[in-house]
DNA sequence: CCGGTCACCTGAGTGC
DNA sequence: TGCACTCAGGTGACCG
């Protein structure tokens, strides 16, 4: 589900929602969506005002309390988790099919009271913990800078530093984080660069290629509201990248650019969708 | 360090 | 219709 774009579009509704209301109350329906002791993640959260939402890598970051000194909840989506709006599950029972936590929000109109993690796989994972431990927690998750977040040098050299195939080094959310499944290899189509490539070997001209046009793409679908392929949406609907994709879910069809039919491919490990032509690719 | 495979879950699509 | 099987925006553990 999501990556960069569809995080980003989450983090920015909640924040443009949610940032100055309090939460009342934390119900959790399936624990083990929540890391760690429920009742501690409910104590933590419980009470304290919502100061705003930002995107940290593929992660929601939603502040709660004062400034610095406050607690931050960080959530992770992995392929179907969302978050949305809906009535407050008084008992567990009420919890709607799918809603695994909710955070009753003060002085929210009939219907809208609760915000609700909804996440039909089960993937997903919500931590709680003090703000001053957010460094630590992205050191110990392993997450390098984002493509906004760096330049084309350090780019090109967290790139070749890696022994791996491209499309393997772009997932490894160390190198660089934020891009996925579809990200990555619309990237790597705009930049004319085969998946299966030695990322070493690329050249200065190639890194610095592939940092634009990803950064633009993620851009553009930042501006749309992300990709919906098959469920993912914001706080308020899909969004509609999915119809900007050049090969992503389009195997078979005609490469926008040359003509050529799209191919599908495993590399590493995951459907990878690309022109044989204008990305050279040599399976 | 690297690649491959499975695990975590549920639902949608396909082919028989 | 039903059933078996594959695949899916992600990561993390384990194995060779």
């Amino acid at each position: 589900m999501p990556e960069l774009p569809e995080v980003q579009t989450i983090a920015d509704d909640l924040d443009q929602a949610l940032a100055g209301r309090a939460i009342e109350d934390v119900a959790i329906g399936y624990p083990r969506i929540v890391d760690g002791d429920a009742g501690e993640f409910r104590r933590l959260l419980a009470g304290q005002t919502l100061r705003g939402a930002g995107r940290v890598a593929k992660w929601v970051a939603v502040f709660f309390g004062p400034d610095k000194a406050g607690t931050v909840m960080m959530a992770h989506l992995k392929m179907t988790g969302q978050f949305h709006l809906g009535p407050w599950p008084a008992t567990p029972g009420d919890f709607q099919p799918h809603d695994h936590v909710a955070f009753k929000i003060a002085g929210a109109p009939a219907g809208q009271e609760a915000l609700l993690y909804r996440d039909i796989r089960k993937f997903g994972r919500l931590y709680a913990f003090p703000e001053k431990d957010l460094p630590a927690f992205k050191a110990r998750r392993g997450l390098g800078p984002d493509p906004f977040q760096l330049d084309g040098e350090e780019f090109h050299r967290r790139l070749t530093a890696k022994k791996g195939r491209l499309k393997a080094v772009l997932l490894d959310q160390a190198v660089v984080s934020g891009l996925g499944n579809i990200y990555a290899d619309e990237s790597l189509f705009a930049a004319g660069l085969s998946p299966t490539a030695k990322a070493s070997g690329l050249t200065e001209a190639e890194t610095s290629r592939l940092l634009a046009k990803a950064r633009a793409i993620l851009t553009a679908a930042i501006a749309a509201r992300g990709s919906t392929v098959n469920n993912y949406q914001g706080l308020s609907g899909p969004g509609a990248y999915q119809k900007q994709h050049q090969v992503y879910g389009r195997e078979g069809q005609r490469c926008p650019v040359c003509g050529e039919t799209i191919q599908k491919a495993t590399v590493a490990g995951r459907g990878t969708h690309f022109c044989p032509r204008c990305q050279k690719v040599k399976i």
